[in-house]
DNA sequence: TCCTCCCTGTTC
DNA sequence: GAACAGGGAGGA
């Protein structure tokens, strides 16, 4: 399940094999893969890959016309990859066939070499692509109130956001507070910082915030150089497997032993997910 | 603020 | 053949 440190692997494995390439044309295998707001995948068609980035999980393309491009259709912006659970995309000579899960095919060439393609693959369907002007993202309600990126998020801010009677491990996995985490991260960062899952989200003390963010950044900077995590299905854009899943402390651990302290780690349901953590050394 | 649903493959 | 995995939309 792509979060953060996955979606930044993804991007920068990617960046390399798109930047600077030309949309020629695309194939859409299943509708729903589409955004119900995105303009048609037609609209990309002669439109430069400028750059390649992450916003929270989300792949962003930035994109700029052709001087060849017809003005007939709106100039989308950026188009926004939602990878969600079992969303994969990568690159494929330009022969390739289809998978059993492909969702979206896209055909690109970079000036003066052959044409290759781009795939995205998603088993569950959940991924969505979105090709879109400024004014349709700033219309978008989940992009409009994505919080801000926890690499980058300063103490004072961090705090103020984790505020109301919820649980911690809710607020973290809410995207409007903070970008980017999910249920892997969200876990091993509260481990990390010895802080009940279960505890309200604005019982934390001064002290226990810093914690908190020093944990989670210190886990997705390490995610990130291992390349993500790869529990079944995620890889990134050269088809490598993430490596951080062979050092969690607790993400499906539930039963067995505290790295820790050696007491047996729980595992409860907290806001409809999987929770486990150490009644012992998590407070 | 919490719960259910979407979807498919894997595991029990 | 049911339980489970889970991000986010939408409804209670």
């Amino acid at each position: 399940m792509p979060e953060l440190p996955e979606v930044e692997t993804v991007a920068r494995t990617l960046l390399p094999h798109v930047q600077g390439c030309v949309f020629e044309s695309a194939k859409l295998l299943r509708s729903s893969a589409m955004h119900p707001a995105s303009m048609p995948l037609e609209a990309l068609n002669r439109m430069r890959v400028q750059n390649l980035r992450r916003r929270g999980k989300v792949l962003v393309f930035d994109l700029t016309p052709t001087p060849d491009r017809s003005t007939d259709m709106a100039v989308p912006t950026s188009m926004v990859i939602h990878l969600r659970m079992t969303g994969r995309v990568f690159t494929q000579e330009a022969n390739s066939g289809q998978g059993a899960h492909t969702r979206c095919i896209w055909k690109l060439h970079k000036p003066d070499f052959s044409p290759f393609l781009l795939f995205f693959d998603d088993i569950r369907t959940f991924g969505k692509v979105f090709v879109a002007t400024e004014q349709l993202l700033a219309n978008w309600d989940f992009w409009k109130n994505l919080g801000p990126e926890p690499l980058e998020i300063g103490l004072a801010e961090f705090a103020s956001r984790l505020n109301g009677k919820r649980a911690l491990k809710s607020c973290l996995l809410d995207q409007t507070v903070i970008a980017g985490i999910g249920n892997i991260y969200a876990d091993e960062a509260l481990f990390a910082a010895g802080l009940d899952p279960r505890r309200p989200a604005s019982s934390l003390a001064r002290q226990e915030h810093g914690r908190l963010l020093s944990a989670i950044k210190a886990i997705l900077a390490r995610a990130i150089e291992k390349k993500g995590s790869s529990i079944r299905d995620y890889r990134d854009a050269d088809g490598n497997a993430g490596s951080f899943q062979k050092t969690f402390s607790v993400y499906g651990k539930g039963g067995k032993m505290c790295q820790r302290c050696g007491e047996v780690l729980q595992k409860e349901q907290i806001g409809g997910r999987a929770t486990v953590f150490c009644p012992h050394c998590q407070k």
